[in-house]
DNA sequence: TGACTTAATTATGAATTCAAAATTACGTTG
DNA sequence: CAACGTAATTTTGAATTCATAATTAAGTCA
């Protein structure tokens, strides 16, 4: 039998963009914390490659935001700032709204009947108070409200921002009250999904996106203010 | 004294970064026309510079979508394609709307004045039909709009998407009657700026860039079949 | 002892090198 | 002479090397 240990691996992509990946899993999962500086070395050594396509790779996520470079200084994992959330979720609001639109109108019942079955699923993980299945699942709703936008460009714009929105955990800050009010607007999204009602759906999920804003920066206020003591 | 014949030259960015900037503006402004292959032997004489920093480059100019990357055969400029302008200019729209929205909370008598000078001008240059002009002093207004709405974010992902538009003067289809209603859209645009009317600025900055959609799009498809004979 | 200088070490940025893949050129055969 | 297969060349992807900048450590002097 010919060795091939990974037998997946028909290594049809560059290892730049291999490494991409990884390193975006490891930031948006917090292994690589958010503020300190890339481990180049080590993580050349953790994925048995050398220097070149891991600083590729490094540029590549500079330009989205999830690493800041320094000259001569080298990479530092970005933090997630108040400003930034500021800045960030009223162009998710925006980008949502208009896939909510396109949604609308290309969206099929199939499709429909698939995000109706998500949302159960999310209720459901909602009532256990599974907090992980409830992000997961409320994720693979919007993508596939995005998926049924029929445009990538569309798609590749939002998961950018939404990478910079969930590094190391952020969004895991779920009130008892904010999280019922989310569920309360998620039953919306799901009614104008259905009835394919665009400017009403693009609508709720802007104030969707909104609400989400300020429970973030009022989490991040908080994690401020404990650091400080 | 000291030898030093480049005196511009402090070279305080990253090679990379400096290259990243330099292609943009050969690919944008159609030096390197859309379909050819990077030459990047060519390229790296021409700057002066090793493939590494090169290749960093090119890395990234793929990440937003300027240059097409293909495994072990190398990097190509990425052409317009009528689907392509069916996705992005939605989505540009919708960027733009929230631009309107958030410039007309946060802007200044003195930058109104600066937009309506602008303005002026354009007009004088559309009186005078001196396309390059017009469409250097559009581009202002719509930069300094943005930069109104005071969202750092807002502005990149706007200038990445219109970056791929700008991919060998596309833009340069201007019909006597399209100019004529776009100069009136500006008008408009200019009338909502002063009265800082978000919602009203919104719409017709996304009606404007529906507009230029179509009339992209038209003229794409008027060039395929002119280049089909 | 503490602040400042200077030397040693380390890390970064970029050029170079090298192996592998793709392309081109060439020769052979039907 | 056309199509196929093989060899030579070129190009790419990635590792390595090297110069320089930054950081750390050591030493000196007040």
């Amino acid at each position: 039998m010919i060795q091939q240990e990974n037998p997946q691996v028909i290594a049809r992509t560059s290892l730049h963009r291999e490494l991409v990946d990884r390193l975006q899993l490891l930031i948006i999962g917090g292994e690589l914390a958010p503020g300190i500086k890339v481990p180049e070395r080590d993580l050349c050594a953790q994925f048995g490659v050398s220097r070149t396509p891991l600083r590729e790779a490094l540029k590549v996520l500079a330009s989205d935001g999830l690493v800041r470079l320094e000259p001569n200084r080298g990479a530092w994992v970005t933090t997630v700032t108040v400003s930034e959330v500021n800045e960030v979720f009223p162009v998710l609001g925006a980008l949502d709204a208009i896939s909510g639109e396109l949604a609308c109108e290309h969206i099929t019942d199939a499709e429909i009947d698939e995000i109706r079955a998500l949302h159960s699923q999310m209720i459901e993980s909602y009532e256990r108070r599974d907090l992980d299945s409830y992000f997961s699942i409320n994720q693979k709703i919007h993508h596939a409200i995005l998926l049924a936008a029929r445009n990538d460009t569309l798609t590749t714009s939002c998961q950018a921002l939404s990478l910079r929105m969930q590094r190391a955990r952020y969004l895991a800050n779920m009130t008892e009250g904010r999280w019922y009010d989310a569920v309360q607007e998620h039953e919306k999204i799901l009614t104008f999904v259905a009835e394919r009602n665009g400017k009403k759906l693009a609508k709720t999920l802007r104030d969707h996106m909104e609400s989400k804003r300020v429970s973030v920066v009022r989490w991040l206020q908080n994690q401020d203010a404990a650091s400080e003591e």
